[in-house]
DNA sequence: GTCTATAATCCGATAGAC
DNA sequence: GTCTATCGGATTATAGAC
């Protein structure tokens, strides 16, 4: 290598490609989707703004790659699960590790399931897409595990986890948003006794018994005790 | 009125003001949040951007009136549930009047529920932080009317209600994003049997009863039925 | 109340030198 | 592989004429 070029050659190319990813995840959790720009990574990289089309074609592979990296790291989550020695501990690992991922990167978890335009791409590389259709096939196994197992009520295990996905979603958005506890905010420790009483709630079912009719549970008074 | 000023002024004051934040709605409505700017709804109004700045101070006090009506829509939906004429029926239109909106109005629905800097503001005005909180009384009277007429289980209703909540967004959420359904998209028809059935699994509950072990009831097959 | 004109920033992307 | 310089565009907001 030639010293006048080694003037401006400080990374190799797929290592400076792996410098800029890096930072973009970084500028992406910091700012997230809305202040996301090639100038502000080219600052954060510390090179000018079109060194970076040198290794990525556009914002919108950019971001591609972002999100990939994205779901790469909520599979680490939620696969971790399988260390789990029962369907039931493994189904409760799968629903922690989610929220786990959810709560450690808000601004990751929003943009991948903000609308694409939101995020300033046309919509959702094909790669990027089947790792959402992965992670949903995993959680379905999780549920038919636990059919099997009995402690679940036999049903579709899609429809039973859409349930349970969409209840988790919704309640992450709703704390992402600031709209659960009214005071302290950010609490997650809160969060997460909320999360799981909510969950316990589901499982138990919100109508009335046949029989018993108006008893209370353990895990809906400790739900009761905290400020919603 | 001298000539000269009838040239320009064929709005009084208060009604271009009401005209403006009509075509902010629909504009709202048309390019969601990402695609709202002064210079669109000006073209839109059929005036130039400056003259807006004649009615709102700001970009954000035209923001603040489009989330204030678009509180008051939802609102206007949620109440119609009084006219329901037992606490069960009233509950259950209070659900469908909930989804209804989000599904009349969905990018407006997803401003109300957005990050404060994703709508290009600081935060949300206090005025509909104030109608957020009575949609949520509403909300919570209708279940504990429930409970009092012994169709739900009794509980903390802001903790049951919280479930609810989470579970209508998280679906409404993932339908709008396109996750539910894997082909044809848009369809309201087929979200509303999913939206139902789904409701229905937790007043029931997803663990097993203690007696009748794997029974299968009908809204949980014709949600299998449903391709998720 | 609305106009024209313009200030002041931001953005994504490209050309060509080294 | 990175630089400087620049194009072409978007935006919010203001000043001053009518």
């Amino acid at each position: 290598m030639s010293p006048t070029r080694a003037l401006f050659t400080v990374f190799t190319m797929s290592e400076q490609r792996e410098n800029i990813l890096v930072h973009a995840s970084d500028l992406f959790v910091k700012d997230g989707v809305e202040g996301f720009s090639m100038r502000k990574l080219a600052r954060r990289v510390g090179v000018t703004a079109p060194a970076l089309y040198r290794h990525f074609d556009s914002r919108e592979a950019l971001v591609f790659a972002v999100l990939g990296e994205a779901y790469r790291r909520m599979s680490r989550h939620l696969y971790a699960a399988l260390e789990g020695e029962s369907p039931r501990e493994r189904l409760r690992l799968a629903g922690e590790g989610y929220v786990t991922f959810a709560l450690e990167h808000p601004r990751l978890y929003d943009a991948l399931f903000a609308s694409p335009e939101l995020v300033g791409i046309a919509e959702l590389p094909p790669e990027v897409e089947a790792q959402g259709c992965a992670v949903g096939r995993f959680w379905n196994d999780r549920i038919r595990e636990c059919m099997d197992a009995g402690i679940l009520r036999r049903a579709d295990p899609e429809a039973v986890g859409l349930t349970l996905w969409a209840h988790a979603h919704g309640l992450i958005s709703l704390h992402a948003r600031g709209l659960l506890m009214p005071g302290e905010n950010g609490d997650t420790a809160a969060f997460m006794i909320i999360y799981r009483a909510s969950i316990a709630r589901l499982i138990q079912g919100l109508g009335v018994d046949v029989d018993e009719g108006d008893e209370q549970r353990d895990t809906l008074e400790a739900a009761a005790a905290l400020p919603v």
